[in-house]
RNA sequence: UGGGUUAUUGUGUAACGGUAGCACGACAGAUUUUGGUUCUGUUUGUCUAGGUUCGAAUCCUAGUAACCCAACCA
């Protein structure tokens, strides 16, 4: 952490605004919609907005923007939530738009009172057609001619419920003829009958986004509004709300979303994938969202750590998911709890190990001095993985072969002898035979070999579940290819092994803990492991250098 | 046919007129009782064409490409 690194254009921003005294201190806002869980694209903004409050003193709200009812649900203020502290981040005041529903109702009002906005009875499809297209301008009808008193009388009984949903809305008076489509005549509010999941049925009239984010953001005090590319055409109207009605200034700041190969980041066609079970669930560890990644095994520091690598920026980007493996793998490294796991088991018999069992020390982390040592029970009889022998092995092939030695990881050296195959030529057995003075720790033969294999002790296996998963889509960018996204869903995606061999440590597995199944990959315990049968997700392969090798 | 935004190695991201750097990836080697980790080295880039300047990724001019804007979504 010590080089010097220059500052992204926000915190250039933020610093000029502090040295200039604009303002004392910072306040950001996360302002999630209610309407479906957050993912990585989210944690991209977690972690600016938070960070950035963090960075330089100030601090952050959450402000849930629920101005559309009919989408939004309380479920979902729940894991927004829960994510945002999984992440390790803490907001100054939980707040909701429709905490200031009288607040902007008022402030509609005043724009009415200022000749600035009008009750307009088209229909949707009158008010589209009339708006013109960006190529061509747009033009004003009769409603936008109606005095004050008559606006205001209209906009009282709209919102005393006089009339059905989509009968009248509120419009701002601003310029139909505008390059810029938003600011031509933008509706403010629409009518909906519908019960919202915190103000219940007081209201049936609902502000839109455009009427409800920046005046939100300013009676907070929010000094940067950050929010994504997509809202650029939005800041001169976010502007001129603030100004017509005179209150607190704050500036809108636009970054580049986040973008990750191999899968989708819209709620909506996320919301598609749950919907038409392509998925298990919205915590389905196959999905980008922030509760499929703590499923999966992602660490908060893994992710904090990749939005960090990403960086800030205003050009499109799509990150390579391998960035993200590289950061979960760095962390894990440091903190996984070692265990063996055989996935594809072989049987192995030491025709020369003449004791019942003996119980072998093993380091529990390499990496951690403090990871501590437990005890792995070796037997005659063991299973390793079937990939780890090859009875024609090729060159540089340093696993288990007719004739060769391979050391058992934290045991001995052993030889295979012979094998077994069943009547239609199938490997079912390797005889071999062990050096007793090979031990691991007090290894006296001299010998050095250059392969050393993960094994369990067929007595002492414990049988579990594992769960591998691979990327969710076959393209780079499914939301970029012509026709349905779910066209390129990968069929791969899940793979169960529902007998493999763990050794028994692994049965006192807790949901806390992250795992490195050695040579396998990183592990944790999933939420359907039950007291007869644990479950594990396989968070992300290690790095495989030897299948580059070999396919050579 | 309008307006807005953006262009730096395979992917991201710095360089604020003065040596194009960093991370991931890829490749090569060393270490290793995980073909993991760690360490060392190598590799590829300024959208195009002009111009200003002793000197341009950076400034100017003209192009080109990509993305966004025509929901009573956010």
């Amino acid at each position: 952490m010590s080089e010097e690194r220059s500052l992204h254009f926000l915190e250039e921003i933020i610093e000029a605004d502090l040295a200039a005294g604009k303002h004392n201190s910072i306040l950001t806002r996360f302002p999630p919609e209610p309407n479906g869980y957050l993912h990585i694209g989210h944690a991209k903004s977690i972690c600016l907005n938070f960070g950035l409050a963090q960075k330089y003193g100030g601090a952050t709200n959450l402000r849930f923007d629920d101005t559309n009812p009919v989408t939004e649900d309380t479920e979902y203020v729940e894991s927004i939530k829960e994510d945002i502290q999984w992440l390790g981040f803490s907001w100054k005041q939980e707040l909701y738009a429709s905490d200031y529903f009288e607040q902007l109702y008022q402030f509609a009002e005043t724009l009415i009172q200022k000749g600035l906005a009008y009750v307009d009875d088209s229909t949707s499809e009158e008010i589209a057609a009339q708006k013109g297209t960006p190529y061509t301008t747009g033009v004003r009808n009769k409603f936008s001619e109606r005095t004050v008193e008559e606006n205001l009388e209209l906009f009282r009984a709209m919102r005393a419920g006089k009339y059905k949903d989509g009968e009248k809305v509120l419009r701002a008076k601003i310029d139909m003829a505008s390059t810029e489509m938003l600011l031509r005549d933008p509706i403010m509010y629409r009518i909906k009958h519908a019960h919202h999941h915190r103000t219940g049925d007081q209201w049936c009239i609902y502000p839109m986004y455009d009427f409800a984010h920046g005046q939100s953001d300013s009676i907070e005090n929010i000094t940067h509004s950050i929010c994504t590319l997509e809202f650029i055409p939005h800041r001169p109207l976010y502007f001129w709300f603030i100004e017509q009605l005179g209150i607190f200034p704050t500036v809108q700041y636009e970054f580049a979303r986040l973008n990750l190969t191999y899968t989708v980041m819209s709620k909506r066609k996320l919301l598609q994938l749950v919907n038409d079970g392509h998925v298990n669930g919205w915590n389905d560890p196959r999905m980008p969202t922030i509760s499929g990644l703590r499923r999966r095994g992602y660490t908060p520091e893994s992710i904090r750590d990749f939005c960090d690598k990403v960086g800030v920026a205003r050009r499109e980007n799509l990150i390579d998911l391998g960035l993200l493996e590289f950061c979960v793998r760095n962390h894990l490294n440091k903190i996984a709890q070692r265990r063996m796991v055989v996935f594809d088991p072989i049987k192995v018999v030491i025709s020369n190990f003449e004791s019942k069992l003996e119980w072998l020390p093993t380091e529990n982390n390499p990496e951690d001095e403090n990871g501590g040592v437990r005890q792995v029970p070796f037997t005659k009889e063991l299973w390793i993985e079937a990939e780890d022998f090859m009875e024609n092995p090729p060159k540089k092939y340093f696993r288990l072969a007719p004739g060769q030695m391979v050391r058992l990881k934290s045991a001995y050296i052993i030889t295979c002898n012979e094998v077994v195959k069943d009547a239609e030529g199938k490997v079912t057995q390797l005889n071999c035979t062990y050096l007793p003075n090979s031990k691991s720790g007090e290894d006296t033969s001299g010998i050095n070999v250059k392969g050393t294999l993960h094994w369990v002790s067929a007595a002492h296996a414990v049988p579990v579940e594992i769960r591998e998963y691979d990327r969710l889509f076959t393209v780079e960018n499914p939301a970029a290819e012509e026709g349905d996204f779910k066209d390129f869903i990968n069929p791969n995606s899940l793979h169960m092994i529902s007998n493999a061999y763990a050794e028994p440590a692994l049965a006192q597995a807790t949901a806390v803990e992250h795992f490195q199944f050695v040579r396998k990959g990183y592990f944790k315990l999933d939420e359907d492991s039950t007291a007869d049968k644990l479950v594990f997700n396989r968070t992300v392969t290690l790095k495989d250098t030897w299948a580059k090798t070999a396919q050579k």
